[in-house]
DNA sequence: CGAGTCCTTGATAAACCTCAAGATATGTGG
DNA sequence: CCACATATCTTGAGGTTTATCAAGGACTCG
């Protein structure tokens, strides 16, 4: 079902390459992270000698990557929390459920961003993390994680960075929810994506949504087909052009003013 | 405008006694954190042993509380981010601010719990801190809490619960603004409140809520009349006694299962 | 005790949801 | 590559929930 892909050590960490979001901890500044195109373990790999003893035995399961093919999970809430995970490649998204199976997305993730630090209060995750497409993963083992920032200042601020980011952007989203209309919310949802794709090098003006209207007015706290209404009511003023999953931004400025 | 009240370091923390959140980090596991009645730096304080020497130049500024004024803020959104807080006595509440003034409280806090870890991700705070009450707070240094997490284990797994329920906090609440009708909204809001209270040593039964119907409506992310009449609703149905801002949970079940 | 704030309740309006049907897109086996 | 099956999307009509506006009552604090 889930398959290690790589699983570096000796090879100076192969997967490098892909995973972005921790590389070089003591660069990273307020919106750079996302442009790192290095392993988010680089760090820990290239430091060979800040290791202490303890370390070294653990040291080959550090770097190892894994695939998740679209629609599986990731992992579950209740599931009991190791690692904390950063997406090399793909997306997903995160449901908290509700009893009688009624959940809502709290968010979605995009390539560089990380997943799994709600695990850290209870010892379990809080949430479903499940792929929007084929993925992958890093693999960061929390302990290693919390072992290295003791032993580096500069991983140890990252990492709050990183907490303190979520905390951030959900109690964003709580004043979309609390307050925006759905036509607002639509707006945020497309300019937000539209920057986080920017900041990954992609177009701001023109991309392909990876999840349904039914999953996007999950996110915003409306129905699908209200999704679906207000962004041909964005249409039909002017601001986007959408046909289907493909999205083109017309007029930046007034979706921001909404 | 603020005063500080007790600035205590030979006098071995004297603000001991009221300061909660981060007593013995050690010995703190997932409901206990709330209980604690020593002062929340009472780690520092005690650990003098394991301050490095560039520490005990800034030791001056341990254990410092501050009184906080009904009305008054603690901290503003856009102001420099150095401390975050534990609250000695009192209660706050946090807004977002979105532009044209129409802002949404993301929290209500409580005795023992912490303010602040917002901003730690851009270096400046993204929400008002406002005391509902005359409160006390102690004032914990970001850069000195990083360097005692990077000495003592305990105490940097602490914060990182910290940080993670804080997470796992806000993603509930998106799921209260996302999914819930206005009753189940009222009602999720007055067991979360019991509940926090009862293990403060409250009644869990019986209490005086410090915030306003618009508060509470702000932070449910509906109308302060809703508020009003979802209260009358359970009222009538059983479920609650409300006098003013003195609330009776006669059924808990029922409005759980709501 | 009086001014201001806060709370409750009613009537009406607006926003969004539900249900339904048809259209478009996506994937699969032949 | 096509035809079909399925999933997804759009749009309309009507219903429900919540917001808005308004007025009076209750509480609080100097």
């Amino acid at each position: 079902m889930l398959t290690v892909v790589k699983h570096s050590n000796d090879a100076s960490c192969r997967t490098r390459a892909s995973c972005p979001a921790f590389a070089n901890a003591a660069a990273v500044t307020k919106e750079a992270s996302a442009r790192y195109s290095e392993c988010a373990m680089g760090a820990i790999c290239k430091r060979q000698d800040l290791r202490p003893p303890e370390f070294a035995s653990s040291s080959s399961v550090v770097c190892v990557t894994r695939t998740v093919k679209g629609g599986a999970t990731l992992y579950r809430a209740g599931d009991t929390f190791h690692s904390i995970y950063t997406i090399c490649a793909g997306s997903f998204k995160t449901v908290v459920m509700h009893r009688d199976g009624v959940g809502q997305i709290t968010g979605f993730q995009l390539a560089g961003e990380t997943l799994g630090l709600d695990g850290v209060f209870a010892e379990q995750h809080s949430c479903d993390a499940i792929a929007l497409e084929d993925s992958l993963v890093c693999i960061i083992p929390f302990d290693l994680l919390e072992l290295l920032c003791r032993e580096v200042k500069a991983m140890q601020h990252h990492v709050h960075r990183m907490m303190s980011g979520e905390i951030v952007r959900e109690s964003g989203l709580m004043m979309l929810l609390g307050t925006m209309s759905a036509e607002q919310r639509v707006a945020a949802f497309l300019i937000n994506l539209s920057q986080r794709l920017n900041a990954r090098g992609y177009s701001a003006a023109e991309f392909n949504l990876r999840m349904t209207r039914d999953e996007i007015g999950s996110y915003l706290g409306i129905k699908l087909e209200t999704v679906s209404r207000m962004l041909s009511k964005l249409q039909k003023e002017g601001l986007v052009d959408t046909r289907g999953k493909r999205i083109r931004i017309l007029d930046l400025d007034s979706l921001t003013r909404l």
